[in-house]
DNA sequence: CGCTAATTTGAGTCCGTTCAAGGGCGGTGG
DNA sequence: CCACCGCCCTTGAACGGACTCAAATTAGCG
């Protein structure tokens, strides 16, 4: 396969994981959206942070993982982004990880990673051990709860993105895609109508299941209609509600 | 919207629950399959038995909840089928349920259904209060852990189902499709390459996004290619292998 | 500044949809 | 038991959107 990825990451971020000593929840900018947000400001806190194993900074192109990694820790994305890539189908994207997204849920299960995790920026992880934190879920209620809740939200946000991909036009499709970049944003407390795209065109058209030239080709068309405004990377919405609206249109 | 589902799902299957007093996990087929699978003859199956709040049947049809439905309780499909529509697309078949499957893992999150969910024959449901699962998590370790599993696996197979019908031709869509359901019955123990469809054509087109002609002809091709057999809704592999190699190769 | 890779644009083709009509199955009532 | 009817599924023909192939432009980077 390509041989541009790290030889082993699974050794790889554990030495990493040496280079920053950070793992108190407590100086985290992420914690009241992360796990452990209810524990803010009380002493179960050191509970939660003896599951982390640490944080530790990726490079853009760096694999995080292979589909060959087991599972044993749940990562967390402090900053950056990621895209998961099936071993089966190169050009196919599964996910895209944003800040304060989780990493492995899908993974729990067969306890094994079935996808390539890249990062697109450079990016920073904290890394959960998986059965330390089942573990401590027990002394956790909140915790435990908030846990069980992130996995059904993260599979809900899975359907949903599903259907709308699934049964749209291109138009649909991108303008869905955009959406959903926005509404990332938006939970990270930024401006949701000015984004900069983390992912190239390619990685976009994979993902939506449409060749890169249509993608192009509906990105310009879209100009024109002045429901958005393009420079490379960077796209801000012009009308948000048209393009809501599209959305739930016949066509 | 349609007028034809029951007015008030939540009260019926309250009222309906009451028609069957079964509610005894040590007396259910499912159990080595189901979340309390690791407490069979155990002492401990009673403990999580109080979480059970009964069993009923529910007619080809019927709602088993509608979009509005708040959540509290889990459903195991006994035995049946069941389809999720969404509400804001009506003709967007979102999942299908089969027995051994949970319902409701996507709303524990939001604490709202967000699909109509609709049984395709006569099903026997299994309700599960979820507040009260919740609690015994923590004196059932074990459940604990495939309770989180198991929302982790339907998770990740939603991921891939998506993956497949997202990048591929409709041909590769209805070769994943037949071999999914064929999963399904493999993990219910039953022959897993003679099958019978248990919804109509048209949920399957919408359920793949493809119209319900391209299904039909797609079907008849893979006859004349004898990879399949069709009779109606009966469908019988003929070529197992020629099927799953179609979903990795180009086209 | 020049290279390479990514993106855009253009033209032609094909796949899947749409629209329309014909069959077949199951249900209902005589 | 059989005839009728409605619905679902299949089949056919024509259209259209998205893909493919090919070329030009642009961005990113040393």
């Amino acid at each position: 396969m390509a041989d541009k990825h790290s030889p082993d990451p699974v050794e790889n971020y554990i030495s990493l994981m040496r280079l920053r000593g950070e793992s108190k929840c407590s100086e985290c900018a992420l914690l009241n959206r992360c796990l452990p947000r209810s524990l803010a400001d009380t002493n179960l806190l050191p509970i939660f942070e003896s599951a982390v194993s640490g944080n530790f900074a990726i490079d853009a192109g760096e694999d995080l993982l292979s589909d060959e990694t087991k599972f044993s820790l749940l990562f967390i994305v402090k900053s950056g982004t990621f895209k998961a890539i099936n071993r089966i189908n190169e050009a196919n994207i599964q996910a895209f990880y944003f800040s304060g997204n989780l990493i492995g849920l899908e993974a729990i299960g067969q306890r094994q990673f079935d996808s390539r995790i890249i990062a697109l920026e450079r990016s920073v992880i904290c890394a959960v051990d998986y059965d330390k934190l089942l573990d401590l879920l027990n002394r956790l209620n909140q915790v435990k709860k908030h846990f069980i809740e992130t996995i059904s939200l993260q599979h809900l946000e899975s359907l949903r993105l599903f259907a709308i991909i699934r049964s749209g036009s291109v138009q649909q499709r991108v303008a869905a895609f955009l959406l959903f970049i926005s509404e990332q944003q938006k939970r990270r407390g930024q401006a949701f109508l000015d984004m900069v795209l983390p992912m190239g065109r390619t990685d976009i058209s994979n993902f939506l299941g449409v060749s890169p030239e249509s993608l192009s080709r509906t990105l310009t068309s879209l100009s024109k209609k002045r429901l958005i405004k393009v420079f490379n990377r960077r796209v801000t919405l012009m009308n948000y509600d048209a393009l809501s609206k599209m959305l739930s249109e016949a066509d």
